[in-house]
DNA sequence: ACCTGAACACCGTTCAAGT
DNA sequence: ACCTGAACACCGTTCAAGT
């Protein structure tokens, strides 16, 4: 056997991601595998590992598109808004991503961090994307002038969506209260920035 | 081969579990395997599908008693205090917990759920343990004329809680603005407990 | 230089065969 | 009735061999 050359390193590469996003999407993160994703672009196994690492990074690289996809709905959902409705459509947009794309938001966070090593800046950069994205609906909000302290709490309010998406997806109903998510997410959303509000009029 | 009958059932069960503990505790949840805790006994492996269904089954039943420990964990740093100070006291328990046991906790969320079927109910039974925890804190601060409210929101701050240790344990940490969990917690409950104050100030 | 496919060291799970 | 261990159908990953 030998060299085929009817592709590129890039078009093994992206071939590779688009089919196990595929694989991913329709049958979940546990069908994914090396030697499913080699079997749908028509290589062998090893031909993978000479385009990725090995499969954490592959799935590095697709957690990666998935993250811009998220940002993109994110974005898109709240840009024309400002002020509370603008952090209100953020943590809607958060919460029907989880929903509507639910086996690829589970790749995202279900999956065991490569241990070794630290993750690479893009990714992590990806991840601050997202955070920015509330940050600045905070500064919309109450201005730039405590901006440190909006960071922090920017972070809070990503973390507290992303637990009450998770909570809402292992967990049955009933668990819950009766609620639904989008309940839940709302009252958190605004008893938080009830609470900055307070501090807010407090400081000033 | 054949029967050897020097432990019951019941000891084989309980032995599964603690090596399994061990196991967990010492390399993290990657190492868990089916062939590894019956090797960790003495038997072999199919004496393992004898006392549990599945590995699944074991993981489930090691999570039970993880979370068992959890509740115990809080509810014992939690007692003494009343008002905020309890409120404050779980949220610095769960934190604690998280990162004195950061395997045994790891193996309980990330480990994916089995998807045929729900939770048993003796195991839901043990998450509502732990917010009920939160809840009967909120019912202290603000009375229980209000219960069914409450326990929606401390759902939320369970969830809120959980996805800023989640962040915490996965993201590196200038990506959080450079504050500890510990800090991203006490900011957390004391914001959403402001929110709450300040709804429940308009609505005297 | 690129690609294959067999090989290695693992999995979870089942089940005929033994005591 | 209980337990074994081989077997089945999978893994991720490596690498000598082929073009």
């Amino acid at each position: 056997m030998g060299r085929r050359n009817d592709h590129t390193r890039e078009d093994i590469h992206s071939m590779a991601l688009i089919s196990a996003l595929q694989i991913v999407r329709d049958e979940g993160p546990e069908a994914l595998s090396a030697r499913r994703v080699a079997g749908a672009i028509g290589y062998s196994p090893g031909t993978l590992y000479n385009v990725f690492e090995n499969l954490d990074d592959l799935v590095l690289q697709l957690d990666g598109a998935i993250l811009e996809s998220l940002h993109v709905y994110m974005a898109e959902a709240s840009k024309a808004k400002a002020g509370r409705e603008r952090i209100t459509a953020l943590g809607q947009a958060y919460v029907s991503f989880t929903r509507d794309h639910r086996n690829l938001w589970t790749l995202l966070f279900e999956r065991p961090m490569p241990d070794v090593g630290e993750l690479p800046e893009w990714y992590t950069q990806r991840i601050e994307a997202l955070f920015d994205l509330i940050e600045a609906a905070l500064v919309n909000l109450y201005g730039g002038a405590e901006r440190a302290g909006l960071a922090q709490e920017a972070r809070i309010m990503w973390a507290g969506l992303h637990g009450i998406c998770l909570l809402s997806l292992t967990q049955r109903p009933e668990v819950l209260g009766g609620h639904g998510i989008d309940d839940l997410a709302g009252n958190f959303i605004a008893n938080y920035v009830a609470g900055l509000d307070a501090r807010h009029a407090a400081a000033a």
